[in-house]
DNA sequence: ATGTGC
């Protein structure tokens, strides 16, 4: 298919609308992150999301963009609360898929000497791989629990302290969560999923601060040094997310097939936000959101047990204060200018982290006045960013930043490429220690199999939608 | 992403 793309200005690409399009496509991305969009379905993807019914402005791809289901991934859309859609195939099968960095006391030399033996004790209390399950057992009414009250939940258990919650985007609750319609199926998959990685591109980083850009706000975030240690999570709602996203993409190609079937693609299946399907998704969606906030909660707490054990100091001492916490998999009933006036929309963001500005009213407390902070890991052996979120976001990308460097190459490629050993190796050359359930999941996740985050990082920042803090660095991965 | 797919 060819793409009428052209250059609006520096890091700014449009596909016009045409027909079909209810908005023209904008895509934020440097000369060459474009070119390696050209080579998949990324741009295709972008311009068949703009063809959803309600969708205002423009369907918008980040500069980490690829291939999705659906949408691709690094997209963002917003649609009209009334007239609009929401998309259980848009959102994906990872819903709120997400990441949560946590800050510590310690400098690099303190954990050099404990590194081994603290990764070992934190794999063995939080399970990786598929299918993994967790440690923490459930009756099914402390499950629905859980994922209707979100972090407040981990709160009353015992596996959150208060702070915690307060540097959560949306304090780690979504209110309108309810388990009504969620399918016994997917409450058997997710029971006991709390509180474990899962596979894919999922893990537990242990990084050191490699560079502060700017002093003044990483202090207020808790960095204060570059050799500080930070811990950074990455993973989702598990099982139970994913069998609610499959249990609602079918319902949507059975019971919308006509209004699917007028679609560029059956895979952007969607359910009218204002009908009783859209309803029921957007609760389920919400329950499974707060699943993946407790699931990311309780493995901090698991790390906090395993320094304890491993440092035999009070955890207090050794810091493990949660920095932030985002969701980059996620749709989120918000309000934004369109024309001028502002609108109750629902925000879609597959792949793409809220960025919302300085003063923004929807942020908490603490960070009110120096925006979101918006986290994006690299790829394994890679440098991650903390960013924040800054006042172009709000006109270009409805307050939305990129979310990871972005896969360039498939699974199987990588696999036919590369060798685990040499992986292992070459990464403990740089001083990275890993530990994986499986030698695949090494190999697919291989460096090279994934997009220069340095570039990524920096296109959001020159835009001015998010604006770089810190870099940090990994001394070591835990994987599934 | 996922009790990993026709």
């Amino acid at each position: 298919m060819d793409i009428k793309l052209r250059k609006v200005s520096e890091n700014i690409y449009e596909i016009p609308q045409e027909k079909g399009m209810n908005v023209p496509v904008r895509v934020y991305a440097n000369d060459k992150l474009i070119e390696k969009m050209k080579e998949d379905k990324t741009l295709i993807q972008g311009k068949n999301v703009a063809s959803l019914p309600g969708i205002q402005k423009y369907s918008i791809v980040m500069p980490d963009g690829h291939e999705g289901y659906g949408f691709p991934v690094g997209g963002v859309a917003a649609f009209d609360i009334n007239e609009g859609i929401i998309s259980p195939g848009g959102i994906g099968y990872d819903i709120n898929c997400g990441v949560r960095l946590l800050r510590t006391n310690l400098k690099y030399e303190e954990i050099k000497p404990k590194l081994r033996e603290i990764v070992n004790e934190i794999f063995r209390n939080v399970p990786a791989g598929v299918g993994e399950t967790g440690k923490i057992v459930l009756s099914p009414g402390q499950f629905k629990d859980a994922v209707e009250e979100g972090l407040e939940w981990s709160y009353r258990e015992g596996y959150a302290w208060k702070e915690d919650l307060e540097h959560v985007e949306s304090y780690g609750r979504l209110k309108d969560a309810s388990i009504e319609h969620v399918s016994d199926l997917a409450i058997r998959r997710g029971i006991d999923q709390l509180g474990t990685i899962g596979s894919g591109n999922h893990f537990i980083e242990i990084q050191i601060v490699d560079k502060i850009f700017d002093k003044d706000i990483a202090n207020k975030l808790g960095i204060y040094e570059e050799g500080q240690v930070t811990i950074l999570i990455h993973t989702g709602s598990r099982g139970f997310g994913h069998q609610i996203a499959s249990d609602y993409i079918d319902l949507g190609l059975k019971k919308y097939r006509e209004e699917i079937n007028k679609l560029p693609d059956k895979e952007l299946v969607y359910l009218p936000f204002q009908s009783e399907d859209g309803n029921n998704y957007w609760k389920s969606m919400s329950a499974a959101a707060n699943f993946a906030w407790n699931n990311r909660q309780i493995i901090t707490y698991f790390i906090r047990k395993s320094f304890q054990k491993v440092y035999n100091h009070p955890v207090e001492d050794i810091g493990l204060n949660v920095i932030y916490d985002v969701a980059h998999n996620i749709a989120k009933i918000e309000e934004h200018k369109v024309d001028g006036k502002k609108k109750k929309l629902v925000v879609h963001r597959k792949g793409a982290t809220r960025a919302f500005p300085p003063g923004s009213e929807e942020l908490v407390e603490d960070y009110k006045n120096i925006g979101q902070p918006v986290l994006i890991p690299g790829s394994m052996g890679t440098a991650s960013y903390v960013l924040i979120g800054s006042e172009k976001s709000m006109e270009l990308s409805f307050g939305s930043s990129a979310h990871g460097a972005g896969r360039n190459m498939s699974r199987a490629a990588a696999r036919r490429s590369f060798n685990y050993n040499e992986i292992i190796k070459n990464l403990e050359e740089k001083g990275i220690y890993v530990k994986s359930t499986t030698k695949e999941g090494v190999v697919e996740e291989v460096p090279e199999a994934y997009k220069n985050v340095d570039e990524v990082v920096k296109v959001t920042d020159e835009l001015g939608i998010s604006k770089m803090i810190v870099r940090l660095r990994p001394i070591a991965v835990i994987k599934g």
